[in-house]
DNA sequence: TCTTAGCACTCGCCCTATAAGAGTGCTAAC
DNA sequence: GTTAGCACTCTTATAGGGCGAGTGCTAAGA
């Protein structure tokens, strides 16, 4: 459908705006290596390209910019993807250099330096916590009427809250309640936790402790409620750097979205294997219609996923980016898998 | 040293440029209530106080703004503190309505309905995790050659890290070390976790355990690596919605500056007890010349404190600042030592 | 038929000029 | 000591002109 010379032109043309933020001229287009034909041959190509929907110009005699559908046809047919430079390569790999033998560390790491590679923000998401399995549970009392229930995943992860107990306990209830739960409940995973504290220990509870009813609904209480979610940012403020936004407005309700929790699913779509790529409008909310997304997933251990996601204009550096990611998500893999096979 | 019309001039010209963020002109001034001179007759005095350094023009014909004298000295000797309107005495009040035990839970509320309740940001520090004392050592082995190591402070503050143990280690010899590590350091702050952990217990490991070497020195590097602050932020992004700053540069240093938590004893000078006002230049750092910051103290337990920061323009709401933190520390302060006393 | 040089035309941007409006400082009168 | 009056200053908004970059169209050339 588009000519081998209108395709190098709207690929120029996007290099051109992606590296520069100026709208894109016939002649300094024609000064370009690559390009030998005139600048009225440019025009008329160009004109041809705002026709189909590819190119839009921001007033009448203005150069010409990347519409949406520019940008979603540079990334699906003209990325050509080039190996990353080596600074980048060895900032990546700064990431793993001193052996950290926790997972959210390593992933907190590799948000910060993404973010400061690329001067766009990344959102990585870590491992479902749900999914961990109990290793150990603890209760430790700190005060008369109060305790921290502790419990410890396979992954090394520790959630813990205080959770007030029945003034004038027993000592040995409580040592007798974290024996019963331990005896039946490691080996789960968190988001079984739940049920199987009802449905498993409740009767030998009831049959071996006197007031277990008051110790274990509180307990209870403090288990189920709902967990830090595993997000980790990397550069958030990075967008006050780019020139594509000045209006304060638009930055703040960016800035809004991307923090709340609730909107993190909308932004990266769970369970997205592989490398997406959301440009403008093609983004779930209206704050990001001005942003496209990048995003990958990356594997945790053998069995989960996580995600890196990395927030920039639509006028973002594609091509750098999607190596970024590719590099990034291998290397991040293989360091969690070796992390998870100790 | 001011006459008395001095003084109602220079308290209504602050008044109003807080409220209204425009320079305040004799005309507009003379139309206040509670005026019953002349426009002429203000025009006058405003020159004196110009001259005393109180006020300021922002080019020859406009009106009047306040220096950082102006309202240093409204702060001093104008500030006429008003009782809390019965909203914002409720709103406080939500943040203690579901008895929370936790304390780290209860300032995270606080510095949040604090930054809803005044546009501004607020920073919360939180007790100093180094006086917390060690409830409680343990050390849960998740794979061949790591486990986690945890520790339970008497507030129910739970830090805990993952460390590398040596292959092929005899798991009594753990229990044996978490045996040593309780016996000696139950009852020994965070802070001086460290000295004790050589002084006292290296001795009698060596003596008890075979391989304690390997095994002890990991796990004092675990221990002593710097823990998280103590810092809770609320209304990160407020400074986006005042009219004051509208250089996203300045904006970016100034967010730039309230994220670095090295940067944290400089906008909240520690050991500061009661409330304080710093204004403009005043503070430390450069980046926040255009801010004031209002500080106070509450306790925490009986020997701790914390602090409870607003930062805002310099034409902030000093009045209603004030109140509302002199009742939140007040509040914050029984709160917090109805938790420790169960 | 495709390509390109040429040219009129269109905007955005910058500079300047002008008018309106708000506010000041000074003077002179009360 | 206070105030009315007035000239003056400076900002802001608005309009016009010139410049430059860029377009679209036309007509000539390959």
């Amino acid at each position: 459908m588009l000519t081998e010379r209108q395709l190098l032109i709207l690929k120029v043309t996007v290099d051109d705006y992606i590296q520069s933020a100026q709208p894109v001229g016939s002649n300094q287009l024609a000064k370009k290596s690559g390009i030998t034909f005139s600048s009225a041959t440019i025009r008329n190509e160009m004109a041809d390209l705002e026709g189909m929907g590819f190119l839009e110009k921001t007033h009448t005699s203005s150069g010409r910019i990347p519409s949406e559908r520019g940008y979603r046809y540079y990334v699906d047919h003209l990325l050509t993807p080039r190996p990353l430079p080596k600074e980048d390569i060895i900032q990546l790999r700064s990431i793993f250099e001193d052996k950290i033998s926790e997972t959210e560390e390593v992933i907190k790491r590799s948000a910060m330096i993404l973010s400061e590679l690329t001067n766009y923000t990344s959102i990585l998401l870590g491992p479902d916590v749900r999914r961990h399995i109990v290793k150990k549970l603890s209760i430790v009392p700190l005060t008369s009427n109060s305790a921290v229930a502790i419990i410890v995943t396979d992954s090394g992860h520790v959630e813990n809250r205080v959770f007030p107990i029945p003034e004038g306990l027993n000592p040995s209830e409580i040592e007798k309640m974290v024996n019963i739960l331990n005896e039946r409940l490691i080996g789960v995973s968190l988001n079984d936790l739940h049920t199987r504290l009802e449905q498993e220990t409740m009767m030998i509870m009831k049959q071996h402790m006197e007031r277990y009813g008051e110790l274990f609904s509180t307990f209870r209480q403090a288990v189920i409620l709902p967990r830090e979610k595993n997000v980790y940012y990397g550069g958030k403020l990075n967008i006050l750097n780019q020139p594509d936004f000045h209006d304060l407005h638009k930055i703040r309700s960016l800035m809004d979205v991307m923090e709340e929790s609730e909107h993190i699913p909308m932004i990266i779509p769970v369970g997205n294997q592989g490398l997406h790529i959301r440009i403008g409008s093609e983004n779930a909310l209206t704050a990001m219609e001005d942003c496209s997304v990048i995003t990958v997933s990356y594997d945790i251990g053998e069995e989960q996923t996580g995600s890196i996601a990395i927030i920039g204009p639509k006028r973002m550096d594609y091509k750098r980016i999607v190596s970024l990611l590719d590099t990034l998500s291998g290397d991040l893999s293989k360091e969690l898998n070796r992390i998870f096979r100790n």
